[in-house]
DNA sequence: ATTGAAAATGTAAATATGACATTTACATTT
DNA sequence: AAATGTAAATGTCATATTTACATTTTCAAT
């Protein structure tokens, strides 16, 4: 019986099994998406989500922090598993299972540690390039997951540097949903979850008037996770 | 730098995948897990989830799909992908990426399909057996996952015969979500989404007066699969 | 005919939402 | 130093949604 059971093991076809990352930026205006051009001359012009094998002994999580640690230099990235592809024929070399996970980091703090041995650079979610393999789905459903979660918890603020302003805040949302969203609404619903702190300083240069900047309160983040529950009117996911 | 390149695949060492299926059902009062004995002498007392290996040719879907119905015979659940666990000592005899499926099923179609060559039975989630390996950190994140996509979307009658009852209704709500809801806006709510088609019938049996049987308008479902937004007051997730 | 048990139903108060326009601050220009 | 232009900040009202809560109805069993 017990030969039997490690027998079922021995039979099994093993399968290769890579990372995917989805790393999301935010410049303020656009959402964007941290590609990699490969490195292979017959794809010289297919461009890639950042990736990478599993290793002996790491988990997925460790795996993936390490594949977008090598490229852009951050190591507390938000970092949430979508899902696991494995169309038998997604890699035309070899059957690769590959799990992917989406990214968000904040452009600024990527700007200073990136890693230039590789060939990446940012592209509008609106205007990607052709992807390799299924990469193309992996990155329309990681905006869709982007979408349901952000509409029910406020990841977007990893998107943001740490001070912001209400503003910014707003082209973000507009930006992962795609709509025009009332100041006034917004501000007063945002400023009700009591997650933000106002502070003294303003943000010079881009309006004259100046907009005054905010943080999170990492406490109430931590409390209040489902703050932003029906914060978007009528989500569409 | 093609050989290179091909060299990369040559070098990784493979894995196991394997999948592993979480089955929710419902008997009108609690909800449940479908659980099988695991066939190996020195485990003989320990349940596990429902799991088998990826086959060379299929996609994961596919597999999970022929796993569950291979356990229960029902070929059109619900079945959505939970995520990878992929802990490189997750399984002790081998390292096995296991990717995870929940599914739901209403248990009196289930009934005439089962499969008794496994040793299955139901188990109320609210209390469990030891589970194998990681079994039980897949249940946990099925049961969130599974709050969260209710609070959000009309999948409860997945768990639901055809015809069913607002007070079954209420009760499934009342054990996935772990409250007690208000029988009036409950009802008030349930019907302002006009997915329910009221029936003639009653139920017998159950209660005196009996309850009107309702089922669901698939017209509806299909359009208004977000209907749900906004359903559960304060879902805790 | 009476009883018991669960099903069905309505209202009013509180809260949240959505639509909408004016004023304020300040850097730049004259 | 006054005028101008641009983006930021702010408030109200009508409507919709949510919550809390108790009584009546149905019908099988006695």
């Amino acid at each position: 019986m017990k030969i039997n059971f490690l027998e079922q093991y021995r039979l099994q076809t093993k399968c290769l099994v890579a990372l995917d990352s989805i790393i999301f930026g935010f410049d303020g205006t656009d959402l964007k998406l941290l590609l990699v051009k490969r490195g292979v001359e017959s794809d010289h012009d297919t461009w890639s989500l950042m990736g990478g094998w599993l290793a002996p002994d790491e988990t997925l999580e460790k795996a993936s922090q390490r594949i977008v640690q090598a490229l852009t230099g951050l190591d507390d990235v938000y970092l949430e598993q979508l899902g696991a592809f494995g169309d038998p024929l997604r890699d035309p070399v070899e059957r690769t299972v590959s799990v992917a996970y989406f990214a968000l980091i904040n452009v600024p703090s990527y700007e200073d540690k990136i890693n230039h041995d590789f060939d990446a650079d940012w592209f509008p979610v609106r205007d990607l390039p052709e992807l390799l393999f299924d990469h193309k789905e992996m990155v329309e459903q990681a905006k869709e997951r982007l979408k349901y979660k952000a509409a029910f918890h406020p990841i977007g603020f990893e998107l943001l540097p740490e001070k912001f302003t209400l503003p910014q805040l707003q082209n973000l949302y507009e930006a992962i949903f795609g709509v025009k969203i009332d100041k006034r609404n917004f501000s007063r619903k945002i400023l009700s979850t009591n997650l933000l702190i106002k502070l003294k300083e303003k943000q010079k240069g881009f309006s004259k008037k100046g907009a005054f900047l905010y943080q999170l309160d990492a406490e109430q983040y931590k409390k209040d996770f489902n703050a932003f529950l029906n914060f978007i009117p009528n989500p569409d996911m």
